[in-house]
DNA sequence: CATGGTCGGGAC
DNA sequence: GTCCCGAC
């Protein structure tokens, strides 16, 4: 596909976290409201505002109680915590749920962000121009949509219905392909609305820059068409800054070496100059975007490629022990297990590698950042408790800064910790040949299954070999089998309830607040696709409900799982337990989740060979359809299977977060930390006292006599120059503290670490500068590094 | 002390 | 494999 000819599309949610907090909490909705995290010190970030609260001057950047200052009314819900951290999980979910809805519409689907994607919608649109007439759209067919270079986008119908009118540039194909794709991205959020209650806006242009570009230019709930033609009235007045990856330090480069601001001025440069300028790769880049030309394609891509936490500690917080490194170790293992136990029953997929990402104070005050990984071994089971153990002994192997000073009796850090993060990533799918195997079992054998089949049944993903409580299992099972029953013997004397939007066991458990009852009744109702479903073809699809779509405050925060197990037994105590069932119950479960690892087998197998047709709806066959709960297209005939199988692993899931619960509770933390007296003794670093970074660096002064650092390729008056090289010589040690031991010889120096406050001539030259030019070391220069510490 | 926690991606 | 940048 020639990739001018594209439709590419991006959506961004409307301040994404504020509708989830009205969604969940419709009290809100209408009032400014405006997400904040960490609300204790003067009333936490604001991180999302809404439109209402935006009206009324406040903004990001301002925390809580200045946005209370600014408008009184304001309400602030907050990001929850959890370990101590910021805890995302219901805005994470909420966006997959949007991306499943996009996912619907779209062959292509790039996630961008929690809130964003982008769509390359081009096949859509062009199937749509075979089928319909250009000259029957109408701008009733794409309300909320504006078009740059138009007052309305009546204006531009007008244009495409008379092949662009007196607009010499008018390219009518393009610019039919845009209508038709903003009458199918109004059609999209329109969806997006309707099943999930979210607004969004959106772009559509013909490539993912200037789709992201205009996306904002109207906003919320609507969407915006940038036609190739107005491209340079646009540019004519957008500062370079706006454009995506010019939003930062290279965008500064670029307007300053240029002396330019505004995209259009980027026009007069040929391509060599820009290359020139900057290198081959960014000057091509510059001199394409200029003319609105970008290359990058919309990747199929749903799940992220990595998944990590980790947590800054500023100021005082930052970590000076031993102690509250493993404590912050452990929390980030732990989120990140809890996240990827869910990530493996979604994807059938686990990470071959870690990585353990640090920032450390240097003796000047500034901060170093580090990472180390580790590649995961098959012996290796993936848990929390491994993921804390492994950072903290990369972190102590390597990190010399890190490890506890051993004259202290509090064990001191030697470095403090301003930053620690674990990430995740390196997935690869599954292997199914154990459960290959366990289907084998299932299909040969008869209905009369032995009592082994359980021990038989692995979890899906990489968390095994945990001891199941059968007692929890078992009363489950017996409950949702009980469930069952009383829905079936509900359905045959109730037959003219079948076919209502009731609750089918309204009277039964519903009234009792039973946690299964509750539970399964919000299962089954995200499980419900509207109007493409008869339920009333397999048994179990009797509990599903209709409506009743309010229901989404159903809470078991309060009560443990114990609680509401034992609750809900009690509502059958009055039964005589009936074993075959229970037994005839797991055999469903289990049997569900295989046939389900069936389908998603072939799933993952069509995307491995088509990859640009990962998880497409296929429109051609009616007999698809999209799992609320997963995404993925199932065939008509398999999706109460399917759905069941989802039921299957979130019961299983529950068990896990039981069983996890019931061992951190019996479980002493375990210290395998080396004892430090056992790493290689390297002598004591000698503190240096805190000289000021603006001793290093100096102002550039163009009138005064300088030289270019050969280090780092900025410009140094004369008279600092000697004091310049004896920074980087700092510099050099401090990373040195922080070099792997074993490798801690003979290191080449890489530069300056962190460019907080750098300026942008160092970046500049920094770029330019190729790995061809040899570092000097100018020793001979310096004064001796000893003059800078004390001891 | 003060946008923080996540992501993806490029350079070397 | 590390480090850093850009963006939300």
């Amino acid at each position: 596909m020639d990739s001018e000819n594209r439709v590419v599309v991006l959506i961004d949610m409307d301040c994404f976290y504020c509708q989830v907090e009205e969604k969940l909490n419709p009290d809100l909705k209408g009032k400014p409201i405006a997400v904040v995290q960490y609300n204790p010190w003067k009333g936490g970030g604001i991180i999302a505002v809404n439109y209402v609260a935006r009206a009324m001057g406040v903004t990001r950047h301002m925390r809580g109680d200045e946005a209370k200052e600014k408008c009184p009314e304001i309400q602030l819900p907050s990001v929850p915590c959890q370990r101590g951290k910021a805890d995302i999980t219901k805005y994470r979910d909420a966006g997959k749920d949007v991306a499943r809805v996009l996912q619907k519409y779209t062959s292509l689907l790039e996630r961008a962000s929690i809130d964003e994607a982008y769509l390359d919608i081009t096949a859509s649109v062009q199937e749509r121009l075979r089928s319909l007439n250009i000259h029957s759209v109408t701008s009733n067919m794409m309300p909320n949509t504006f078009a740059l270079g138009y007052e309305s986008i009546q204006e531009l119908v007008s244009d495409v219905h008379n092949y662009g009118g007196d607009c010499m540039e008018f390219d009518q194909e393009h610019a039919s392909r845009l209508l038709v794709g903003a009458v199918i991205v109004s059609e999209i959020r329109a969806a997006v609305y309707e099943e999930t209650g979210y607004q969004c806006s959106a772009g559509i242009a013909h490539n993912k820059i200037l789709a992201k570009l205009v996306c904002g230019m109207n906003k919320p709930n609507k969407q915006t068409v940038l036609p190739k033609h107005s491209i340079n009235l646009l540019y004519k007045t957008l500062s370079i800054k706006k454009v995506k990856h010019l939003g930062g330090k290279f965008g500064d480069i670029v307007c300053e070496t240029l002396k330019i601001k505004l995209m259009a001025e980027l026009q007069k440069y040929t391509e060599k100059e820009l290359q020139s300028r900057f290198d081959e790769k960014n000057g091509t880049w510059l001199y394409n975007i200029a003319r609105g030309i970008d290359l990058e394609p919309v990747q199929a891509r749903f799940n992220p490629k990595s998944i990590g936490c980790c947590k800054q500690f500023r100021g005082k917080s930052a970590l000076t022990t031993l102690e509250s490194l493993k404590k912050w170790l452990k929390d980030l293992g732990d989120e990140i297990e809890d996240r990827l136990e869910k990530d493996a029953v979604e994807n059938n997929r686990c990470p071959k590698q870690m990585v353990v990402s640090f920032s450390t104070q240097m003796l000047d005050g500034r901060d170093t950042s580090s990472s180390r990984s580790y590649n995961f071994g098959v012996e290796d089971e993936l848990c929390g408790e491994l993921f804390s153990a492994k950072a903290l002994e990369l972190l102590l192997d390597s990190a010399e800064g890190c490890k506890p000073r051993d004259d202290e009796a509090d064990r001191k850090l030697k470095a403090p910790i301003k930053f620690l993060g674990i990430s995740v990533g390196k997935f690869e799918d599954n292997d199914n040949k154990k459960t290959k195997k366990i289907k084998d079992y299932f299909s040969a054998g008869t209905s009369k299954g032995t009592s082994d089949v359980k021990e038989n049944i692995k979890p899906i993903g990489h968390t095994s070999e945990r001891t199941t409580n059968d007692k929890i299992a078992v009363g489950k099972e017996y409950i949702i089998n009980k469930f069952f029953q009383q829905s079936e013997e509900k359905l045959k004397s109730n037959k003219e309830l079948s076919n209502t939007e009731k609750p089918i066991l309204e009277s039964s458990l519903d009234k009792q607040e039973s946690f299964f009852a509750k539970f399964l009744n919000n299962t089954s109702k995200e499980m419900d696709v509207k109007n493409k479903i008869d339920r009333s073809t397999t048994p179990v699809c009797h509990v599903v409900t209709r409506g009743n779509e309010t229901s989404n405050d159903t809470d078991y925060s309060g009560s443990t799982i114990d609680d509401e197990i034992n609750k809900s037994v009690a509502m059958f105590e009055e039964n005589p337990e009936d074993v075959d069932r229970v037994s005839d119950m797991r055999k469903l479960l289990n049997s569900t989740i295989l046939q389900n690892e069936e389908i998603r087998d072939s799933f993952h197998e069509s995307e491995n060979k088509n990859p640009n047709h990962k998880n497409v709806p296929d429109n051609n066959n009616v007999e698809t359809i999209q799992c609320s709960d997963c995404g993925k297209c199932i065939t008509l005939n398999m999706f109460d299977i399917h759905a069941d199988y989802h039921l299957a692993l979130k019961l299983r899931e529950e068990e896990r977060q039981q069983l996890r619960k019931e061992k951190e509770k019996t479980n002493t933390v375990v210290d395998k930390t080396k004892k430090p007296e056992e790493k290689t003794k390297k002598q004591d670093i000698p503190k240096i006292e805190v000289k000021s970074i603006a001793n290093f660096f100096v102002k550039v002064d163009d009138s005064a006599p300088s030289k270019m650092c050969s280090e780092c390729g900025k410009k140094v008056p004369i008279e600092k120059f000697v004091e310049h090289l004896d920074f980087h010589e700092a510099q050099k040690l401090s990373r040195e503290i922080n070099r792997p031991v074993t490798t801690s010889n003979s290191r080449e120096f890489i530069g300056p670490v962190t460019n907080t406050n750098s300026r942008p001539e160092t970046n500049s030259a920094k770029r330019k500068r190729k790995s061809t030019s040899p570092i000097k070391k100018p020793k001979v220069q310096c004064k001796s590094i000893d003059l800078f510490f004390r001891q």
